[in-house]
DNA sequence: TTCAGATGAGTGGCTATTCATTCAGTATTG
DNA sequence: CAATACTGAATGAATAGCCACTCATCTGAA
């Protein structure tokens, strides 16, 4: 009756687990935050069963590491490869954060796991750190760095120090997001920080 | 031997149990973080049976609240009081920032619970949010209008995105600090990041 | 003697993880 | 072609360990 061939594809039945498995646990961690999160939660949000679960993350915190790596990887790529096209710090800079704010903004819950879930925990927040974190400010503090050297930047500031500014303020404006209750767009709030930090870090004319 | 106050003099034994049960919680989610500490370890390091945490505070997590509702009512307090005696809207920012950095750095532990546990859930966040957190943004916001008012800020810029703008970048810095390995004096960041927040935000001379 | 405050062993509930079993699809055989 | 065996994925009931919280009992100051 059916080829081996059309009844896959008529039934890709759960299609790729482990995926289904990374988005049911982005969602319900979301929800009741990771410690309050079962694991049997996340096998019924996917479709699978609980030891299912088991045959592709190692732990709970496997899967909340999973997460983690594979966003940040995607947008430190993908800002690489951005930023590879500009040259005026400026807008490296005004990439950066619109590319920071769009992702977030595109994804409530995984929002959500960035802004709250991940920094739960000292331990959790070294790795973290140490990982992409590091890697992200360096991203900025790069694009910087340029600037000052383009004296487009004040030369007195200090580059490290500028990137953590940056970062900080993009990052309440996530936060801030997700809390409020009204629903308003979160990239466009990109510029009025860059408004703001730009005319603070630039050099008199 | 001793009068009734002579003894209690000598020996506060354990003093009062309820600010010791709050010290111990503490270092003890500090260390560990909430989630990860067990109820027995509060106790063992106040100096009191587990029993008796229950005799001050109705849950674990009352405890949390209670670190949480201490500290912030004492920071807005003394901020409000000293920014009476300021009428400069620049140095009553200044005021603030300084203070935030200045009380975060005093006790690391404080800090950490701050900057880590009390954001380790949206319910959390949603009470802490709804509660101090906002009064506290309004607290910068209000000397910004001031600001905007007396012609030394830029009138377009929108107050409260501005405050969050400050604040999530003092923000940023205590959780570097944390973080961070290197040991360094939190307070002084405060006028790296003003330098910067208010030559962005100044009217043009 | 009294009793408010303190104790800490025990309990109940919960949940991450395991593993014996089932199942679906594929290869082997006659 | 049908019957049978094989294989790896998937299942979910059972386990094992943990820990917040309770309460019967104790203690020492007045």
């Amino acid at each position: 009756m059916n080829s081996a061939r059309s009844l896959s594809q008529a039934r890709p039945p759960v299609a790729d687990k482990r995926e289904a498995i990374l988005r049911a646990a982005t969602r319900v961690f979301a929800r009741n935050g990771y410690f309050n999160s079962k694991v049997a939660d996340i096998a019924r949000d996917a479709g699978v069963a609980d030891g299912t679960v088991y045959l592709y993350f190692k732990s709970k915190e496997e899967i909340l590491h999973s997460i983690f790596d594979r966003s940040v990887g995607d947008a430190i790529l993908e800002a690489r490869q951005q930023l590879e096209t500009i040259s005026d710090p400026r807008e490296k800079l005004r990439r950066i954060a619109h590319l920071h704010l769009e992702r977030l903004g595109a994804d409530r819950d995984l929002a959500v796991v960035f802004q709250v879930e991940l920094r739960s925990s000292t331990k959790f927040m070294e790795e973290f750190s140490a990982a992409g974190f590091a890697e992200y400010l360096s991203l900025i503090r790069s694009a910087f760095e340029e600037g000052q050297r383009a004296k487009v930047f004040r030369q007195e500031l200090n580059a490290k120090v500028v990137a953590k500014i940056l970062f900080g303020a993009l990052d309440e404006m996530a936060t801030n997001w997700i809390l409020s209750k009204r629903r308003y767009k979160l990239q466009p709030m990109a510029d009025q920080v860059l408004d703001i930090f730009l005319n603070g870090v630039s050099s008199r004319k």
